[in-house]
RNA sequence: GGGCGUUUAGCUCAGUUGGCUAGAGCGCAUCCUUCACACGGAUGAGGUCACAGGUUCGAGUCCUGUAACGCCCA
């Protein structure tokens, strides 16, 4: 047939998907008399369209919730979209940027806010069109965003929540500060990069005497000391090297190893700190300070440097702040205050080498961190963050791994979440952005006036007697506030509510923090008394982490009046006033996900889940390869190797994507994916990959098959006949091998869906389709089939398996390429709806939703399985002849034969029989004219031959090819097979082997021995036969 | 620096609790446009299982080490 019949995916695809869609099979709904069966998706940042990786992961949860829906279970895929806080609100500036020239600032808050949220819109519905586009079957009634209102209110809830439990507190942090963004942001957006610079030796006048005060020597005397032309080093000064010396503004100790000899008698000593003028000490360390590495001096800038950072909280240093927002000095800086660091930095060099201070400027390569957002080098700075305590959030979540509540698949990734949670970091969760939920926290300073005319401190108090709002002092990293630690911070509550804040020395700072459903109306009240709003916003995982329970309509009720989460948790949630989706589909079964994500994501959900509901949000954790190039990279849009997911659906179809990504989903942590570069009929450029051949192949002869022949068949049945149940008894042997064989291959699937094992499902359903179903099964019933004159039994049972088997592959096939399976159950409906074989059914009318496979419906017979391997065995060495003849011709130049004149097959008494049962098969598959078989007959002459076990197939050579080349075959395949019954000798005249190796093991070796034997000597013997 | 992964046919990968005469798809070679399918059928060639030790009757598989490549976290 030509083109014409070939499979067209674009023709079916969105037609199928409106029917799927408008039947409201997508639609979840929770019924008793179900199981559920819960999905969350994993939600998509909004910020781009969606790539190879996002259609690996949907297609794979498509398949786990196409194959739950089918087997009756009440399956939600729950669908949605992330804001994606830094990363949205980077390219909307970008956007604005180049395209009006403005800042945010510029625009202001409302502004942005408004333009994002355009942004937002569009590219949610492109996500959303690309997710139908992959076939994905969510429940689109339920989608979610994280920024709606349910989201937003389980988010607010929660903070509440935290604050309420003490488990939120405000600090200094040294955080990664993007100058050009203005925001702190995470270690992973963080990109490192080579740059070239210059490392900056300069000295550090010495005190030997100590601090100034004490010795009386001004940092004056002990500068011109360092420079004078007979000035020692390690006795006048030291030399530090740096490839930042603007930092030194904010240097607060100078380390040096203590082990160090040059040094060691400095320690606890001080030195003057250049241009600033002031003492600073010198303290030992061998964390800090490697005796080898620059001139063994560390200058340290806590505010500045993690690793100082660290330094200054070992050894209780002083930290100093140097930079504003904006990236440039501030007021600590002193005389520098308002010059951009990289000014700043140009100035201080220039300044010190004016001081006679520069020892020398070396060129020097570093890795810097970049801002993956700005591109901008990340500053460390100290700053004011809001962060939540995990010390006892990440225990509950390690318990729940450790006590097998939660399993991930492949196992191995437990440990990476099970070491990150060991750590225990506060988790800071404020950003200064706009974009994202606005911390819900208010603050007053003291003194401030605090009260408007109809409101006053006691509607406060009533708010947090009522339980809807928490006070608390604001603390710092050092702990409470001096006003809290004196006399507690409940009573420092009381006081600043009253305004007598004591003593008046200290400025504190009250935090106010209402309950998700009391916080419109506290922003009013907060608004009259003048309290400002924090201006930050939440991390975005900081709303991930709820997803599994916010999207479900968490805290429903449980929010109203003082719920209570410690109740809730101890009798294993379940404490909603009227049954929810909450109560029905959560814990969800399943989370699929990136590794990458196992720290940020994955251990945050378990926890706020834990915390929130009182029970884990999922019970597996699946994560699937990383989809790389053909050179192991990362796709990505600047090395333009990325597959866009539309172009490989519009080059191949849906169903071919879906199946190679199926098939590529091993336990592996890559998938290769080699990328080539086409361009179009209508001249686009684009990546593709052959990899998708394989899908598309796949689809094509599954069509083929059930269209060109299944159908076309089934129609000479005799209509409108209604089928009745046969018995064994009627089946032929083959009929009986594909009903056992499709019986293990059930098994098999549900095995490997059971254990993630995408790849092993894939292939073991292509193996059994494509070589059991079409390459042996369709070929035996042939002759059946086209017996001449009228409808015969063995052609009408024929019919009948070869429909319920099609019909099983369908629905077995139907979670990974939906489209064109559901395209053909329609039409096999119209062919024959009643199919079965011992149990007629009637096709049920939509594939989505129709039975699940049963294995126990079909009979698995080992014997008829391996009588079928006999015959495939002859039939394999009677086609290689034939094969090896015309080979042998062709290179003669001689015209190749059709068939086989004549063969003749010897066998032992035991498989004769089954063999001449199955005479016309070995005629019509095997390629002969004629065919005699018997257990003594006798061996023509010249004649090319195969040797089976217990079986041996000659076919008379003369006349067709040369027996010399046959010759050397046999001879070649004596040799293998004397290797091997050597090495098997060897085996079984070792003692060890037979004492200690299981007898079931031995005796299988002995038998192959045997068998191999008895080949040995045919072969020998035919071998002499045919000798010259 | 710590952790994890990979290394098996020209390419991309399987290989379950050790029992293997190591498999698949693509590619390659030869034949076949035979009435489902050339996006196809048939047949075949192709492997020191990265390397070195060890455990074991037996190692692609388990242990130790080495090398290369990659990812994650510092």
């Amino acid at each position: 047939m030509s083109n014409g019949g070939s499979y067209d995916p674009h023709a079916v695809e969105q037609e199928i998907y409106r029917f799927w869609d408008e039947g409201g099979h997508f639609r979840a709904v929770a019924d008793a008399a179900r199981r559920p069966y819960t999905i969350v998706i994993p939600p998509p940042n909004v910020t781009g369209a969606l790539h190879m990786g996002h259609a690996l992961n949907n297609t794979l949860q498509d398949v786990l919730i196409r194959r739950k829906r089918m087997a009756g279970f009440a399956t939600l895929w729950l669908p949605g979209t992330d804001h994606a806080g830094i990363a949205t609100q980077a390219v909307v500036e970008k956007r604005l940027r180049e395209e009006q020239k403005l800042t945010r600032h510029q625009i202001g808050r409302e502004g942005l806010v408004k333009k994002i949220w355009e942004w937002k819109e569009d590219y949610n519905s492109r996500i959303l069109g690309q997710l139908r586009a992959v076939g994905c079957s969510c429940d689109w009634s339920r989608i979610r965003f994280t920024l709606d209102e349910v989201c937003a209110r389980a988010v607010y809830e929660t903070f509440f929540r935290f604050f309420k439990d003490g488990l939120i507190y405000r600090g200094l942090r040294l955080v990664n500060w993007d100058a050009a963004l203005q925001t702190a942001v995470a270690d992973d957006e963080i990109v490192h990069e080579t740059v070239k610079g210059s490392l900056w030796h300069y000295r550090y006048p010495l005190l030997p005497e100590g601090a100034e005060g004490r010795s009386g020597e001004t940092a004056k005397e002990a500068l011109a000391r360092a420079t004078r032309p007979d000035a020692k080093l390690g006795v006048d000064y030291l030399v530090i090297a740096t490839t930042r010396p603007e930092t030194m503004l904010g240097d607060t100790a100078v380390a040096v190893h203590p082990d160090d000899e040059r040094y060691q008698h400095l320690i606890g000593k001080y030195c003057v700190l250049p241009l600033v003028n002031k003492a600073i000490p010198i303290i030992g360390d061998g964390l800090l300070v490697s005796k080898e590495f620059g001139t063994g001096c560390v200058k340290v800038t806590p505010g500045h440097d993690p690793n100082d950072y660290a330094f200054a909280q070992r050894h209780g240093v002083e930290m100093i702040n140097i930079l504003a927002p904006d990236g440039k000095i501030n007021e600590n800086g002193g005389a520098y205050k308002g010059l951009d660091r990289y000014e700043a930095r140009k100035k201080v060099v220039v300044d010190l080498e004016a001081l006679g201070l520069m020892e020398k400027i070396e060129p020097y390569e570093t890795e810097i961190g970049h801002s993956d957002r700005s591109k901008t080098p990340i500053e460390p700075m100290l700053s004011e963050q809001w962060f939540v305590k995990m010390e006892k959030l990440a225990e509950t979540a390690m318990e729940a791994v450790r006590d097998g509540r939660i399993r991930f698949f492949p196992e191995r990734y437990a440990k990476t979440y099970l070491d990150w949670l060991g750590e225990k970091r506060d988790w800071c969760i404020s950003r200064q952005l706009w974009w994202g939920h606005r911390i819900p926290v208010w603050t007053s300073d003291s003194g401030a006036a605090f009260a408007a005319p109809d409101v006053g401190p006691e509607d406060l108090q009533a708010a947090m007697d009522e339980g809807k709002l928490i006070c608390r002092v604001v603390q710092d990293n050092r702990g409470i506030t001096a006003l809290a630690a004196v006399v507690g911070e409940q009573q420092a509550q009381q006081q600043m509510l009253g305004w007598s804040p004591p003593g008046g020395a200290n400025i504190l700072k009250l935090a106010f923090c209402p309950r998700a459903d009391y916080l419109p109306e506290f922003e009013r009240l907060a608004q009259k008394l003048g309290m400002e709003r924090d201006s930050d916003v939440l991390d975005t995982w900081f709303s991930s982490a709820l997803w599994p329970h916010s999207t479900l309509g968490w805290p429903g009720d449980a929010a109203q009046g003082q719920g209570d989460r410690t109740s809730t948790s101890a009798t294993g949630g379940r404490r909603y006033s009227t049954p929810s989706d909450l109560d029905y589909f959560y814990p969800t079964d399943v989370l699929c996900t990136a590794r990458e994500i196992i720290t940020l994501w994955v251990a945050r959900m378990v926890m706020t889940g834990l915390y929130n509901v009182g029970r884990v949000p999922f019970h597996h954790v699946y994560i699937h390869p990383v989809i790389q190039d053909g050179q192991g990279r990362r796709m990505s849009k600047s090395l333009g190797n990325g597959v866009d997911p539309l172009h490989i659906i519009e080059l191949f179809g849906t169903d071919a994507m879906r199946f190679t990504l199926t098939q590529l989903a091993g336990e592996t942590q890559d998938i290769r994916m080699p990328v080539k570069s086409i361009k179009t009929a209508d001249g686009r450029k684009i990546n593709t990959s052959d990899r998708f051949e394989l899908g598309r192949n796949f689809c094509n002869k599954l069509w083929q098959v059930a269209t060109g022949f299944v159908f076309p068949n089934l129609e000479t049945a005799a209509a409108g006949t209604a089928p009745t149940p046969l018995r064994p008894e009627d089946l032929a042997v083959e009929d009986r091998w594909i009903l056992s064989r499709l019986a293990g291959c059930i098994e098999e699937v549900n095995r490997r869906l059971d254990r993630y094992q995408f790849n092993e499902l894939a292939n073991t359903l292509y193996a059994f389709f494509w070589s059991d179903f079409c390459d042996w099964y369709v070929e035996l019933i042939k002759p059946r089939l086209y017996s001449k004159g009228e409808e015969t039994e063995t052609a009408a049972v024929a019919r009948r398996v070869l429909a319920t088997v099609l019909d099983q592959i369908l629905r077995l096939l139907h979670p990974i390429v939906p489209f064109v399976t559901e395209a053909l159950w329609k039409q096999f409906n119209e062919k024959m709806p009643q199919r079965g074989v011992t149990q007629i059914r009637t096709g049920e009318p939509a594939l989505i939703t129709a039975a699940w496979p049963d294995a126990a419906a079909f009979t698995r017979d080992p014997e008829v399985e391996r009588e079928m391997t006999a015959l495939q065995d002859v039939i394999r060495a009677l086609r290689d002849t034939l094969a090896r003849i015309n080979t042998s011709r062709a290179a003669a130049k001689q015209p190749a034969v059709g068939k086989l004149p004549r063969a003749v097959i010897r066998a032992d008494a035991a498989i004769v029989a089954g063999l001449k049962e199955q005479h016309a098969v070995l005629e019509r598959l095997g390629r002969c004219e004629s065919l005699e078989i018997g257990a003594d007959i006798a061996k023509p002459a010249d004649a090319a031959t195969q040797v089976l076990t217990g079986v041996e197939v000659y076919v008379p050579l003369a006349g067709l090819m040369d027996l010399a080349a046959e010759r050397r075959r046999l001879q070649k395949e004596r040799d293998d097979l004397q290797g091997h019954i050597e090495r098997l000798v060897g085996k079984l005249s070792n003692d060890g082997f037979l004492a200690k190796a299981p007898a079931a093991v031995v005796e299988q070796e002995r038998a192959r021995l045997a068998e191999m034997q008895e080949r040995l000597g045919l072969i020998d013997r035919n071998l002499a036969e045919i000798a010259e």
